[in-house]
DNA sequence: TCAATCAATTGATGATTATCAAGTTTGCAT
DNA sequence: ATGCAAACTTGATAATCATCAATTGATTGA
C-alpha cells in the first residue's frame, strides 16, 4: 500500500494520537486488499475477523431478516466500519459489499484489541469514535421515525447538497435502489417522492438534483439538528 | 444513599473494575435525587452536565421533532443512561423523563470525563458499555426498518416474556401509550395488533399477556438473533 | 358513592407506503 | 450506431398505518 494511504490512515482520529509503534504493530499485521463492485466482504452473524477500513471506493451496510433487506449506511474513504463488533469480539450486527471497486485494508481484529489495552490513547480514541457512532445511529432511529418517506428525502438532499459543497446542486454517488433503502423506502415511492419534491423546487435528472428553491424545500424538510448530522 | 445501593452501582459493569479511589471520587461529586414521575430530567439539546443512573423507578427516553414524539428507550434500574453524550461532551440527542417515582443518582460530567482520563480500567469499561449500546440502537433501527408494527409487537410479547421468566405472561411496567410510541405506533394501532394477535394464541387483560401459543406467535414475529437482545 | 378524568378500545376514513405490472430511459458492450 | 440489460419511472391496486370521533373501562378524589 502506498504511504499517501498510510499517511491519510493515520491521521484518522481513531488512530491519530497513538504511539508510532502501536500503530506499526497494527499496519504490519493487516492486509491490504482491492475489491470489484458488489462483493460481500462481511456477512452478519459471522465473528469479527477483521476492523475495515475503506481506503477508497465505497461500502454499503445492510442488514436483513427474512427477505427483506435494509440499507444501513454507506461507508465512504477513509473510514473504519463495523468497530463494535471487533471491541465486544461479537457477532457482526450488519452485512458488508462493495457498491464500486474498492480497497480495503483489514487489521486483525485480535491485534486491535491488543493494541486497544496497551495504548490508552487508542482507547480513548475508539472510545470517541464509537460514542459518534452512536449518536449518528440514534439520529438516524429519530429520523425513521419522526419522519414521513418525502420529509426524510427532503432532509437528504439538504444534507447532501451540504456536504457536496452548498451550490444548489447534489450528484448520487450510488444508485437510487440503494438511496431508497438507505431512506427506508422503496425505488418505486422514492421516485415518486422525488416527482412530488418538484413542489418544492426540486428538480433532478438522472443523478444529479438541483435545489431551486432552499426555503421551500426546508419547509418540506423540517431540518433539525438533532437528526440531520 | 444507602449502602446496598452504592453496592448496586458498584457492580455495574461501567464501575467494577475501576479503582476503588476513583469510584468514591466519583460518588463523592455526585448528587441523589428522588423525582416523582413525569419529571422531565433532561431535554434534548442541552449539554449534559451530569451522567445519570437510574437506582430506582423508571426513566423513558424520547425524542421530539415538531409535534411529534417517540419513545427510544425505557430504562429501568440499576443502569446509566446518555453516556456518550457526557463522554462527548456534546448535546443529548434525546431528553429523559421519569415514568415513576424514582431516584436517580446524578454524577458530574466533568468529573466522570475527568476520572474516564486517569482511570484506564474506567475508560475501558466505558467502551464496552458504549459499544453494547450502539448494538442496541442498530438492532432497534433494524427492527424498525424490516419489519411491520405487527411483527415488532410479536417481538417484543416474546422478548419481554423471556426476561419476566419465560411463563408464557408478560405484565406491562407503564402505560399502553408508552409501548406503543416505543415500538414505533399510534396507541390505537397497538389496541388493533394485539386484537389481531388472539389469532396467533395472545390474549390479553389489563396490563397482562398470556402467550397461549408460543409456536404460532414466533411464526408470526419471525424472531432474529441478530434484531432481538 | 359518584362524578370526573384519563387510559384504552373500536369504528370510520384518509394518508402513506408497498407490491405488481407495464413502460421508459440509460448505460454499456458489441 | 445498434441492441441488450439494467435502472428507473409510472400507473393501478392493496396493505399498512395515522387521524378523528365516539365509546367503554378503569382510577381517583371529593
Amino acid at each position: 500500500m502506498r504511504s499517501a494511504d498510510q499517511q491519510l490512515i493515520r491521521e484518522l482520529s481513531v488512530f491519530r494520537e497513538m504511539k508510532q509503534e502501536n500503530f506499526d504493530a497494527l499496519l504490519s499485521a493487516a492486509y491490504f486488499q482491492r475489491f470489484p463492485e458488489g462483493v460481500t466482504l462481511i456477512h452478519e452473524g459471522d465473528l469479527p475477523d477483521f476492523l475495515h477500513i475503506v481506503v477508497e471506493g465505497m461500502v454499503e451496510l445492510f442488514g436483513a431478516c427474512g427477505e427483506r433487506q435494509t440499507t444501513l449506511d454507506v461507508i465512504r474513504p477513509v473510514t473504519t466500519f463495523i468497530l463494535a463488533a471487533v471491541i465486544r469480539d461479537d457477532v457482526y450486527l450488519k452485512s458488508a459489499r462493495t457498491l464500486a471497486p474498492s480497497q480495503i485494508l483489514m487489521i486483525p481484529a485480535t491485534a486491535v484489541r491488543e493494541v486497544f489495552d496497551r495504548d490508552a490513547a487508542f482507547a480513548r480514541a475508539v472510545v470517541g469514535e464509537l460514542a459518534d457512532r452512536y449518536r449518528c445511529v440514534v439520529r438516524e432511529l429519530k429520523n425513521q421515525k419522526l419522519r414521513t418517506g418525502l420529509e426524510r428525502l427532503a432532509a437528504w438532499i439538504l444534507q447532501a447538497e451540504r456536504q457536496q459543497g452548498g451550490d444548489g446542486r447534489v450528484r448520487l454517488t450510488y444508485d437510487k435502489r440503494t438511496l431508497a433503502s438507505q431512506l427506508g423506502m422503496t425505488a418505486e415511492n422514492l421516485s415518486r417522492n422525488l416527482a412530488a419534491l418538484a413542489q418544492h423546487g426540486v428538480s433532478s435528472r438522472g443523478r444529479e438534483i438541483i435545489i431551486g428553491n432552499r426555503d421551500a424545500l426546508e419547509t418540506c424538510a423540517r431540518p433539525d439538528a438533532l437528526i440531520d448530522a
